[in-house]
DNA sequence: GTCAAGCGTGAAACCGCTCCCGTACGTGAA
DNA sequence: TTCACGTACGGGAGCGGTTTCACGCTTGAC
């Protein structure tokens, strides 16, 4: 009992040698009768190549592997469904090889992947830190790399970023026109090392946007009210109780975040205390989570568009697969301001 | 310049022949002397197996196919981490092949990994629908499944599930502790096919235990309390709406959900309506979705050990592999309720 | 001393596909 | 007619591992 047709089975009932059924699926010289006759035998046969051994012939792996960090798990299904969609829609589809998923991604997996050859490309999205090192001996291994982050200090990969400071700008905009002055930015910080955090650049150049657009108004967050911490719930509950300390007038009556967890956070802690939002305060997240939309009052955030970030990752990887070339595009993507609840006009005093 | 070295260099290296390499790495017979030098060259050269020719040679595809449906995408982080925990532990770690994320999984896309042979075992994952015919073409391919279902109608597959029943009755037994007499059940439904929808079995189940605990305490769900709906924030909207007109002295004090989605859509609706949880309505939830600590206040709900689930699941598969054999297992897994500021003791009246 | 059993090793087949190269044929130009 | 060239196809090497098989050596039981 044979349990599959191989590629020589195809060949001899279609009285034709392995190398011509290879054309007539992967597209070469075949006169139109032969490839008619070979088609009909691979109808018959329900043959498909094997895609290991394809893989094994070309010298490649067929897969590309796909690193994030995400410890709240709200990002990995937007970035993923781009991906998928991506992949699946071409034919010589390559798979997501893996992903790692926890607090902070582990470096050796990665290098292991390189080691063993186990993907062609590797897409890299929303770690706090990249270990420069891994992703230059992904580059000598003739691995196509695309990066998912604001940081654009990396050569020879492609890098896919939202457009930081034009949301910023927006949100800026949206308070000014709502009538709010005293207004508080809330950052996070990124992972340097297991124990070091540096402030995030995402939020860095979330802060420049809405500085300049309130400074256009000639309105100014004063430093005191700019604060970065890390992009944690947590963080969001820290800042909340800071907040509720302050003396009414002088309490911003407007606080941007610089993710929704933090912004979440900090809404159900004053909500906790009996502050009504966004009655008494407005506050905006970053990122348009799934929980932004399930919380009363709906959190007013920036929604990326990280599925389509996830798919042209992909494609980029899979250019510079094909082109054998490593590129170092930079491309940037719209955000759109979600208004929902959280934010309303300035009360009056 | 050779790129990279390979078993044949190696064996030149330490003077041996390809056979006893492959020998010394995979553990066969081999002197101590010999073992040793063919290790010290293995090192020096910085030689690791191609993954991809050892998977060819070895007839399998070296990849653990992934299906979830997942439309608020909440899900995918928590049985992902599981997985990634179980097969990056073991050497001959399996990669997560790829996943479907899209609301109704695309049997197109696992049908070709099937007769592609690109994945040598599947995991299912809460998909509402299961095409029979789908697992059983990939049983007879030989390849191993596990199943992520309440649903146990399935012959040669293993089967993974939660205690639903235990579940309904810690719930049960907690409500009524707090003095709850009129509780309402709001299950979810599964789909059938592309527009039709069911009962959920783990919907069912659930009620099913919450009926018992009841039930010892005499109390009695009413047939008019309990609905079943489409498992989503929209329906738990509906089922508000349904609640906010019933008079005071009629209405359940608690509302048990099929899901935490369905519980957070009631809780926004009732709040934004100005009734005070749980002041004036228990809420409780099933799943503890990241958004269920979110929200204020944090909701009540029952937490499933999805990340154990995921992590046995593919241990299954890679077990049912090695052994050539199909298991029909079911595994049953505890929950534990996770008590937040949704639910309080009943009113007084 | 003989024989069987087991260990340690090398040679070579094998997995299924791709692709290079050689050949045959037909066509058009010199 | 001859030659060059493009098209169509077959033969077979090659990809890098694993595994079977054969063979030599050592050991122990009789």
């Amino acid at each position: 009992m044979k349990s599959r047709a191989d590629i020589a089975e195809v060949a001899r009932h279609a009285r034709v040698s392995k190398s011509t059924v290879s054309r007539v699926i992967n597209g070469g010289y075949a006169s139109p009768e032969v490839r008619a006759r070979v088609t009909k035998v691979i109808q018959k046969l329900a043959y498909t190549p094997w895609t290991t051994a394809r893989n094994f012939s070309l010298g490649r792996a067929g897969c590309v592997g796909f690193v994030i960090e995400d410890t709240q798990g709200q990002w990995i299904a937007q970035i993923l469904a781009g991906i998928e969609a991506e992949l699946t829609s071409k034919h010589i589809s390559l798979l997501v090889g893996s992903l790692v998923i926890r607090e902070h991604y582990d470096a050796t997996t990665v290098t292991s992947w390189v080691r063993e050859r186990r993907v062609d490309g590797l897409v890299f999205a929303r770690c706090g830190k990249f270990e420069r090192s891994l992703i230059d001996s992904a580059r000598r291994a003739g691995i196509a790399t695309a990066l998912i982050s604001p940081d654009d200090d990396f050569t020879g990969v492609d890098i896919l970023r939202s457009d930081n400071v034009g949301a910023g700008r927006a949100v800026g905009q949206y308070l000014f026109d709502l009538g709010h002055r005293r207004i508080a930015f809330v950052g996070g910080q990124a992972r340097v090392n297991a124990t070091t955090f540096r402030e995030s650049i995402d939020s860095r150049h979330r802060l420049d946007g809405l500085s300049q657009a309130l400074a256009e108004h000639g309105v100014k967050i004063p430093e005191s009210s700019i604060v970065f911490l890390r992009y944690h719930v947590d963080s969001g509950v820290e800042y909340a109780r800071r907040w509720l300390k302050l003396a009414r007038a002088r309490a911003p009556t407007a606080v941007v975040f610089g993710n929704d967890a933090m912004a979440l956070g900090f809404m159900r802690t004053v909500q906790s205390q009996g502050v009504r939002i966004p009655d008494e305060v407005s506050v905006v997240g970053f990122d348009d989570i799934p929980s932004a939309s399930l919380v009363w009052p709906g959190l007013t955030t920036v929604r990326q568009e990280m599925s389509k970030i996830g798919e042209t990752a992909c494609q980029l990887v899979r250019r510079a697969l094909e082109r054998k070339s490593v590129g170092g595009s930079v491309h940037q993507f719209p955000v759109s301001l979600v208004v929902r609840e959280s934010t309303g006009r300035v009360p009056n005093e």
